[in-house]
DNA sequence: CGTATATTTGAACAGAATCAAACAGGGTGG
DNA sequence: CCACCCTGTTTGATTCTGTTCAAATATACG
């Protein structure tokens, strides 16, 4: 639930519109910690980019087992869809500034507007990539090199030594398609072979970036 | 290595290319079981369509291990890329006939023509929908699920009772995350189950739709 | 401080992988 | 037309990785 609308035209600043063609066409929201921003089987009726925060995407089977479609940082577009409604729900994992555009504005405006068009190309591609190499990470990799993969990510985005966990253990299990108790097992092996260590239950420093990078591989 | 070149002109009636943009855009190829039409690291200079035949995608990691993106059937874009060069290698599972269209030309087309701009993004969000289940598929399903549902999914695409399975046993192994063996031990259960039944090694009846498509599930 | 929740650890188990061998099938050449 | 060989597939025995069930330990929060 967005807790507070905040007007475009306030939010960002005159020059940024000129190079941002997203920004004149939604609104901007504000989500806290847990918050859900759609939810699956939802009417897909927007597009979100998310402006800063983390948020999750994850899928409920009919089973109940749960996956988590990915982590989506400032920049991502979130919501995309083929059909009339959301494959997976979207929830804040952190407070979160995202900007909401109609599905039927964007449409339109790339109808005739070349650099939208081709920004939700682009984009869209980016996140096919993405999926593509998560699938082959989850399909051909064991549990710890599915584990030193995220935190490599993490760590490389981060880029300082001190990277923050966003998001918990059952997330990361679910993103990996693992166990929380294998998740968990990977972090103390990892900590055992001192790669890592874990600064409180949210924070890690990687001791040693190229082990790190290794296991990943 | 394509054998020939079609003219489109002659390949295609021009009632077909009224309703479909892409084809004067491009020229036909025709490719052999097992023909490459593009590598991995390959420049990304070509989008194809499949317009008759199978084709597979494949990713060898660094370690040998591979795996396959995807079956694609007629109508389906392959080759579409973020970056430079091909993630993936795609060969000819079947003869085929593909339509390439060089990547500028397609995306200056784009540019200016809202029809083409409109197939590609909902090409790309389908490709995107399908990985994304095929990722659920792959991290959160068994062996005897993973097996069971790529056979429903051949299955729903024939329609017929007798369904043929253009790709090897390999190929499905590297298609599902699992090894030869297994998927050879799945299929040798779905027999005694009475699910399906095979005739000869590249083709199958489907003896219990129900139950195929409960396991599949 | 106490309670609810999240995480870690342990032991036993299960499913798929691995290693090894037998068994088709499909062509080929005799 | 048949025997043979090459390749792809199936089957068997064993091992190993990750899951499951259970319990202990941290952590966060009122």
């Amino acid at each position: 639930m967005p807790l507070s609308v905040v007007n475009p035209e306030t939010s960002a600043p005159a020059a940024a519109a000129q190079t941002d063609p997203l920004s004149p066409l939604g609104v901007q929201l504000r989500f806290e910690r847990n918050d859900e921003i759609f939810a699956q089987e939802d009417d897909a009726e927007f597009v979100y980019r998310v402006e800063s925060g983390v948020v999750r995407t994850t899928r409920l089977a009919d089973d109940g087992r749960r996956m988590i479609g990915a982590f989506h940082y400032a920049g991502d577009l979130i919501g995309l869809e083929d059909g009339e409604t959301h494959m997976f729900s979207a929830e804040a994992l952190t407070p979160c500034a995202l900007l909401a555009v109609r599905r039927s504005t964007l449409e339109a405006e790339a109808e005739h507007n070349g650099e939208v068009a081709h920004l939700l190309w682009t984009e869209g591609l980016r996140r096919l990539r993405e999926v593509q190499s998560h699938l082959v990470h989850i399909g051909r990799k064991s549990a710890i090199e599915r584990v030193a993969g995220i935190l490599a990510e993490l760590a490389g985005r981060d880029g300082r030594e001190e990277v923050d966990l966003p998001m918990s253990r059952q997330d990361i299990a679910d993103y990996l398609s693992l166990t929380i108790e294998t998740v968990s097992r990977m972090f103390s092996q990892l900590q055992a072979r001192k790669v890592i260590s874990l600064v409180g239950l949210r924070r890690m420093r990687v001791c040693n970036p190229d082990a790190l990078q290794r296991l990943a591989a």
